[in-house]
DNA sequence: TAAAAATACTCCATAGGTATTTTAT
DNA sequence: ATAAAATACCTATGGAGTATTTTTA
């Protein structure tokens, strides 16, 4: 299990398309193929049904790209936390520096 | 980033020494080192002050790992979800031989 | 000086790419 | 007949291990 395999799979639930899914993430079409068949191996599910002119997602499908956005917002939660905590420092000897500039003016 | 890095940090932040962390891990203590370190550059933040007879995390720290947490308990869920739906898993294998056989019926 | 973490390599597993085949409409 | 997914095969990145060095209480 990876995020990066959860990325292929909400990209692919957007899209309905491998090529197209593939292309969002910057990765070629069997990549995406054979890693979306590896996570459904490793879960042992069926997270979509293949039909080369439509693609739908199972049940089981919908409700585990419903958690992995939500596993990969919490992600993009803790690189916020990390770049908040970074800020801070650099912001405020920005913001004292502005403050200074506009006494001078 | 990777799901495996946060529960190499989550690890350390519970034993607070590398060395069991990695074992609880079940990888060596460089292995776990390296990783840790490479988690740091990524985020640019010090997640954990070092001093070979105390290891105390950052505040920084402690919002990562409680956010690391959080991630590990959705992929936890998400995993659930895919066992609680698999019922009759057949192979790919199988699946595909069940079809031949209903077209040959 | 003794635990403990960091480094230096070597190796290998696997993600990724290109080319091609298979499938389903 | 054609668009799209799956497979085959190869390459290379990077994670893991062992051996060793560096650090600091």
């Amino acid at each position: 299990m990876n995020l990066r395999d959860l990325r292929y799979l909400v990209a692919l639930a957007e899209h309905l398309h491998f090529g197209r899914a593939a292309e969002a993430c910057f990765v070629s079409q069997p990549t995406l193929s054979t890693q979306i068949r590896k996570l459904e191996d490793q879960l042992k599910i069926v997270l979509i049904e293949r039909g080369n002119r439509q693609l739908i997602l199972t049940p089981v499908g919908a409700a585990v790209v419903a958690q992995a956005q939500r596993v990969l917002r919490d992600v993009d939660d803790l690189v916020r936390i990390a770049e908040e905590h970074r800020k801070p420092w650099v912001g405020r000897e920005a913001a004292r520096d502005k403050v200074v500039l506009n006494r001078l003016q």
